[in-house]
DNA sequence: AGCGCCAATGTAACCGGTTGCATTGAGGAC
DNA sequence: GTCCTCAATGCAACCGGTTACATTGGCGCT
């Protein structure tokens, strides 16, 4: 592999003259340029990045460190953030921490000296523990967190609001009795959708303890959930469940009894991935714009980059909007009785 | 950030004895050892990574090029490698080569000295065109494409083999007419999976021309399909379509003009995207396990790091399965004149 | 006591770039 | 023709590690 020297020599100049060329700094000869420039063609020259970024202290590359993710959210997150950093002609390194806190610090630890900047997401760790394992001095970007107390910048969904919509519009629609799924016990998002909920059961219809079933975000969890309903003979008319995977485990639940949505009852997710607009009857959703999240926190940490000082001040936070499918379309009133025999 | 004779100053030796105690190397007593430790904690320092790569001559990253991909596929290859990558210490580092020849140069040119090897998709890319822009180098393991010419290891779905099975099932459903949606001209996937549809039906069902429309994969291009099929009048018994998606869209498109699947005919896919068993009735398709090609992929790809030559004869092909869900149903015989009128 | 041996440790030369500063030399002003 | 200026180029010292080789000193041996 051919180093600078190489190329150096083979144009006949010095390494300090080769490396201006090359990188198109001022002060040199458009001949000199040429001769260098054919060495490097000829050599088939590429500079050596790792010797690169010790010298520049940069490394045009930002760690992008998310937890396990379902398919989906996974590839348009980072269909967002690759969108913008390779306009940026950054390069993305990918760190998982699987959940854990301890492999959080090593998938940070790991990145030193190899990235500029971070992109975290966080969803199962306390801000505490956060701070702990991040490293001040290196620019980061939380997904999906609210940083508040650590004075990052960030980017997040409302999912309090989000939740909060769901459920007004739910209502709206004339469900009255209406049980929560919820995600794990851990998630900031899962938590944010049941207080959002509960808030809006609270305020707008008056219940102060509405149903909340334990979830974990999984598609079967959906289904147990649905068995729960079914045995406990609770008077319901509708679910919301914290996410769209949930609520299609769910239907598939009440349709092995033999109930059928929306005409026993509505069934509601959040999300809105490919899969809600598939299954019949469509499902209705707060749709999160899932790579609009990576490209603007991308977009956040190339200005930290730059120079500029943000903070959480600086946060983003996404709405979610409202789209209602078919398994919400407001029952007869004559079958308000819910689902109990 | 601390250096290592930051850390050899605090404890008191010099940089190649910090530098043997922290790798662990032999010759270096137990208190010494303990010493540059707690030097280590105090100042929490972490090796810079480039400044390692730079001596050592590698960097525990590989290099992964994919082109544009769909949610489910994309994160599933990721998945599948990040496991066998994060078990043997190795990271990884993203690159898009967005489907043309010249980004696939440049995502591998921008690659050099970060990474010790390669796994790249190129679907699109023809063999020369590919061996123009590897570096011989480097070691690499191409995904879902076959690399004899280039003597190259490749983990790869046997999509020839794939069609020939799910057109063999289609025709003992009782299928006369099957029409075939292809997908992107250029795509080695497509074309190998159209191949094995027209050389089944020659062999099996003795049909030398059977109609095969355009697509590129997406759902948009299957119901396109479902609309040519209609208006056209085709005589058609069953469709299948190169991928899920369009198959997909093509059952939408035919549920637009009142047709129903399996009834009027049947519809099968390709892939077994999460979306396929969604939809009703269940999508018949060929399962591929993507997270099998990725994982594989990177296997080879450490035995090539740990020194072993591995040419194109160890090539893994990964054989779909049939999965036969409610969209081939046999029909009824008397209905055996398909949808023309 | 004197010697040699070997493990522990230190010194310094790399790896492949970048960049501050010194050097060179051509062109302009006198 | 001489001197000065400034652009072009070269030299060499970094960046932060690793490692070949030199050095040290404790121990067992005669």
């Amino acid at each position: 592999m051919a180093t600078l020297r190489d190329v150096a020599r083979e144009a006949g100049v010095s390494v300090a003259t080769a490396s201006r060329a090359i990188n198109g700094l001022g002060n040199v000869t458009a001949p000199t340029r040429a001769a260098v420039m054919a060495a490097v063609k000829k050599l088939n020259f590429v500079p050596h990045s790792g010797a690169r970024s010790l010298t520049r202290r940069k490394s045009d590359t930002v760690g992008v460190i998310l937890p396990d993710l379902f398919g989906e959210f996974f590839s348009e997150i980072i269909r967002g953030i690759d969108l913008v950093a390779h306009e940026a002609g950054m390069h993305l390194l990918l760190g998982n921490m699987h959940g854990s806190a301890h492999e959080t610090a090593a998938a940070v630890a790991s990145m030193r000296g190899r990235v500029d900047g971070l992109l975290v997401m966080p969803p199962e760790l306390k801000p505490e523990t956060l701070a702990e394992n991040l490293d001040p001095a290196l620019p980061t970007v939380l997904l999906n967190y609210d940083a508040a107390t650590l004075d990052l910048p960030y980017v997040a969904v409302d999912n309090y609001r989000g939740a909060w919509t769901m459920t007004e519009a739910l209502l709206a629609n004339g469900a009255r009795h209406i049980v929560h799924i919820a995600g794990p016990k851990h998630n900031r998002d899962a938590r944010d959708r049941q207080r959002g909920f509960a808030e809006a059961m609270a305020r707008i219809a008056g219940q102060r303890s509405p149903v909340i079933l334990p979830g974990d975000f999984s598609e079967e969890a959906g289904t147990q959930a649905a068995r729960l309903i079914v045995e406990g003979q609770l008077p319901v008319d509708a679910v919301f469940a914290a996410n769209d995977l949930m609520a299609v485990g769910c239907i598939m639940g009440l349709a092995e009894v033999g109930l059928s949505v929306p005409r026993d009852l509505m069934v509601a997710g959040f999300d809105d991935i490919p899969l809600a607009r598939h299954v019949t009857p469509g499902l209705t959703t707060m749709q999160v714009k899932i790579d609009r999240l990576g490209s603007t926190a991308m977009m956040k940490l190339l200005r930290l980059l730059r120079g500029e000082t943000l903070g959480a001040a600086s946060a983003t936070i996404l709405t979610p909007t409202l789209v209602e499918r078919g398994t919400t379309t407001r029952h007869v009133p004559a079958a308000a009785g819910g689902i109990s025999p």
